[in-house]
DNA sequence: TCACTAGGCTACGATGGCGTATCTTATGTG
DNA sequence: CACATAAGATACGCCATCGTAGCCTAGTGA
């Protein structure tokens, strides 16, 4: 059965950034769906429609290939402190949280990645230190301090605990209420009920 | 090399109550290792040294072991409200998560369970169901609940949200750092920095 | 236009878990 | 003491992934 013209999809081969990119989406897609323990070589190129060869030419791991996608995509927002007040940026500072975990790809592909980060510390250092670190991240602890230089807020209030209230509001909700996201609100509830009170700005 | 009596290591036929123990240490301690996804029926024999087939006579697959060791080790501590005053009871609340996380083998073996559920919503829901309920759980609100009742604090201060603080943070310090606990004091700190001030209670 | 390179394809033996069947034997009960 | 039952041991065929080897070919750039 050896057609001399293929159909196009098939003659068409992708080199470089196009199969490159199509290599990442896939890790990233099948992470999401199979999660970290079970992504394999195989399953990667199943996705991508390539030669299982062609990853081990680039990468040894499945898990390189994440690393590297992450890298590549996670994205590398400049949180605008004093773009609203301090309410209005700690509200976005912390919606930058939920636009990660409502994005169809990143979003599952990191919860997998992470909830697997929790049980390899090898993993966690590695994330840090290849993916989160080249970006910055701490966005409403810069929020807070911002505020706090501006003599808004008690300097003493600011520190690793109340920093990280916001963001360990969103974790939670997405650890008890798997594959969905924050109703609408939740950052305003977050930022009001809790966040105002423990920097002692009275409502 | 037949003695009349043998090694007790290898004469000794476990049965009942003994090898059930045996097969629930095995597989805590097994998925504490290899995680939930590397849980294996041959893993799990192999740790408790028995037989693979002793395994499927009695489940069908290794998460049903799991399930059932859990079940039966959780703890199922009654929380004393109204032990030592809120502060007291709060930070006390807060403390079985502390211990939980701190028990060498329940703890990681809960890590890895929660880790999965993350990503399995069945998952979740079974550890809910066959799990959790059982039990009650969520002292913290009820530590709450109770001193609201009594006037101390304001009951609208009270809900889902706030209530879900303490256990957050403690959750949010397990996955920053991955194998360790909270320092001496963390709990004190969640309370007097944030709970507290989040009640409404002026310190 | 031609040669070189990157990508694609197939096959391979090895490993390890799966779930089942079969047989032997220890152990507590009646 | 004999027996029924629960536990242990061994073996099987099946399947997926592993990592590598060998070869083929499309696309690119000199």
């Amino acid at each position: 059965m050896n057609d001399h013209k293929r159909p196009a999809a098939k003659t068409t081969r992708r080199r470089g950034r196009e199969l490159l990119d199509a290599i990442h989406q896939a890790v990233l897609l099948e992470v999401a769906e199979t999660g970290l323990p079970g992504l394999t070589m195989e399953g990667i190129a199943r996705r991508a429609e390539t030669a299982k060869t062609s990853l081990y030419r680039r990468w040894t791991s499945p898990e390189d290939i994440l690393i590297e996608a992450l890298r590549e995509r996670y994205p590398r927002e400049n949180p605008t402190a004093d773009a609203g007040g301090l309410r209005e940026d700690l509200v976005a500072a912390i919606g930058l949280m939920r636009e990660l975990m409502g994005d169809r790809i990143l979003g599952p592909a990191m919860l997998a990645v992470n909830s697997e980060a929790m049980v390899r510390p090898e993993l966690h250092r590695r994330m840090w230190t290849e993916v989160y670190d080249p970006q910055g991240e701490r966005f409403t602890r810069r929020v807070m301090e911002h505020y706090a230089a501006l003599g808004h807020i008690d300097p003493a209030r600011v520190n690793d605990l109340t920093a990280d209230i916001g963001e360990s509001l969103m974790l939670k909700y997405a650890v008890d209420h798997p594959g969905e996201l924050p109703p609408k609100g939740y950052e305003e509830r977050i930022v009001d009920e809790v966040l105002l009170p423990v920097l002692g700005v009275r409502s």
